[in-house]
DNA sequence: GCCGTTTTCGGCCCGACTGTTTTCAGTCG
């Protein structure tokens, strides 16, 4: 069991505890346990049960409570909350903008037990006759369980891969299987995965269909399984589950056919047919049997296309004209901005992470904690950044060449401002600004909002475009065309947050860009030295925008991206002017 | 529940925002 299990599970507790109205106290008090679990940058699970306490900084109750976890999965006070609260109203839990108190008066008042039974009593009215709820409530409610019901089902693109692998490494063992490869939606690295399709070529197709029969995990849907196909759900999740059985002959042919959207395979291959001659790459799949992938894009007059392109959007025409773009791969990265250190929320030490990035292979750092408005992330007020700024000034010396760039992740203010005076500000050698709070404005003020903060002069880079967390929440609405032009003419260049949650700025957007001439930047945002790695996937969308290495900012060696930042500060007008334009 | 101690119980606590109120509770990051 690792840290962020554990974390859960206290966390979970202590909304069981608020839902069923216990002492205040004492749910500060296993929050306090889940934050203090979270902040470990150690494996809990490693640590010897008698040592506990003294490791972890928990007190002795606590302690005994994470041991019974380890051992046991969970504890005496977690299960007795759970075997009090009614499993649908844990899930009500999930829902976000209704809290445990919300919910405690759902449960009571009005003996709502589950979603559906929220549904049919805010459809009825009824939610917003209850003390502390209105219409406003009643309808954001709604409009929570609709997202939730479109987030049933279906994983973030790491799960979805997870889940793909092993099921690909059991088809591979199974008797008959001359080849296996994983295909459709994870083949294509959406972002979130609704069907995990994997393609089997097999001289058995009977014995593959009883190996997945057998796994744990996977729920057979027999009805809509046939002969050629298996097909089913993850139980855990109620992801779909797709396996297409075809012959060792067959095989390439089925792989393009799945990993491909319609729009791709209908597409036009040409603007004059020849007589006879195949209009879609559909048509050359019904006509012909291939060998290989290339075979295909070749008997077509095609540039080969990458899995991650075949959407149908602009990578046809492109391909016909040989013009593909070189997509980025995840070795071309040398640098790695925005991360945070323990100076704000992250979990590591300004230390920690840059040499552990340095370790890694990488040129230098960015280091962008929170600003002085995110009082919730521990945010640093103007001593702490002078503070940080020296701390980063010594390890400089002492890791050269590696190198920490002085960032910061400031909040974008309700009214488009950054977070810091000028003259704090100009101390920086790059800014990301974002969106961390007033998350509900329409889509006219969060652009405007947006746009103040890109025609910010310190604003180097800006962060997590929309702040969607992906089947958890929408991001806030926004006019993606007028932030992007708004970027390309400021030179602002603009993050591609790798964090798997996020994924934003969100691929299908990342063509645009690049055709205005932006600059995109793949951020980990980690909070941890194990974040770095999700800059895979930020790779990953970034080629399904076909972002290349010459258009990505933190390609740049140590000496280019430090020359960049410093002549865009130099380019930085006198800070009172700017002031004036903004306010006045 | 946890901490700290003038040792056995009193105090513990982020701030902004929203939607509900008519002075504040709940939620969020």
């Amino acid at each position: 069991m690792d840290n962020r299990a554990l974390t859960r599970a206290f966390r979970l507790a202590a909304q069981l505890l608020e839902l069923h109205g216990e002492n205040p106290f004492k749910i500060r008090a296993y929050e306090g346990t889940a934050s203090a679990l979270e902040a470990l940058s150690f494996p809990v699970a490693d640590v010897e049960r008698t040592g506990l306490p003294d490791r972890t900084g928990l007190s002795k109750t606590a302690a005994a409570k994470v041991a019974e976890m380890l051992d046991t999965g969970s504890f005496e006070e977690l299960d007795r909350l759970l075997a009090t609260t009614p499993p649908g109203v844990v899930e009500l839990l999930k829902i976000k903008g209704i809290g445990p108190k919300k919910i405690r008066s759902l449960w009571k008042d009005l003996g709502i037990e589950d979603g559906t039974q929220l549904r049919a009593a805010a459809e009825n009215d009824e939610v917003s006759k209850l003390k502390g709820f209105g219409q406003k409530t009643q309808q954001s409610i709604l409009d929570a369980l609709d997202f939730t019901d479109q987030s049933r089902g279906k994983l973030l693109y790491p799960q979805g891969e997870e889940l793909a692998h092993e099921l690909l490494a059991h088809l591979e063992a199974a008797p008959g299987t001359a080849q296996a490869a994983v295909s459709g939606e994870v083949r294509r690295r959406l972002e979130t995965i609704e069907t995990v399709l994997l393609v089997a070529a097999t001289t058995d197709a009977a014995t593959a269909r009883q190996v997945l029969n057998g796994l744990d995990g996977l729920t057979a849907d027999p009805r809509r399984s046939g002969p050629f196909a298996w097909r089913g759900t993850a139980t855990a999740s109620g992801v779909q589950v797709e396996v297409r059985l075809v012959s060792p002959a067959e095989f390439v042919n089925q792989l393009l056919l799945t990993s491909a959207t319609d729009a791709h395979l209908n597409g036009a291959l040409t603007d004059e047919l020849l007589p006879g001659q195949p209009a879609s790459l559909r048509q050359w799949l019904k006509r012909e049997q291939f060998a290989t992938e290339t075979e295909l894009y070749q008997r077509a007059g095609l540039q080969y296309i990458e899995p991650e392109l075949r959407e149908g959007l602009w990578e046809l025409p492109l391909a016909r004209q040989q013009k593909l773009p070189q997509l980025l791969e995840p070795g071309d990265l040398r640098g790695s901005l925005h991360n945070h250190s323990t100076y704000s929320d992250g979990t590591h030490s300004l230390r920690e992470m840059a040499t552990f990035l340095r370790d890694g292979g990488y040129e230098y750092l960015g280091i962008c904690d929170h600003s002085q408005a995110a009082h919730y992330a521990n945010g640093l007020p103007v001593e702490r950044v002078r503070q940080q700024h020296q701390e980063i000034d010594q390890l400089n010396q002492e890791l050269a060449p590696f190198r920490i760039f002085k960032g910061i992740e400031s909040d974008i203010l309700s009214d488009g401002g950054l977070d810091y005076a000028p003259a704090v500000l100009e101390t920086f050698d790059f800014i990301v600004a974002s969106v961390h709070s007033n998350l509900k404005m329409d889509e006219r003020k969060a652009t405007t909002r947006v746009l103040r903060a890109i025609e910010n002069p310190y604003t180097t880079m800006l962060g997590h475009p929309t702040g969607r967390l992906l089947l958890r929440r929408e991001g806030y609405p926004l006019d993606h065309k007028a932030i992007i032009d708004a970027c390309a003419k400021h030179n602002v260049i603009i993050e591609i947050n790798a964090n798997p949650w996020r994924l934003d700025l969100d691929w299908r957007w990342v063509h645009y860009a690049l055709e205005q001439g932006v600059q995109l930047s793949i951020n980990p945002d980690a909070h941890h030295t194990s974040g770095y790695a999700d800059m895979r996937y930020g790779v990953l969308m970034g080629r399904k925008g076909g972002l290349t290495k010459a258009t990505t900012f933190n390609t740049k060696s140590v000496e280019e991206a430090a020359e960049y930042f410093a002549r865009r500060k130099a380019g930085i007008k006198p800070p009172l002017d700017f002031q004036d334009s903004l306010f006045g």
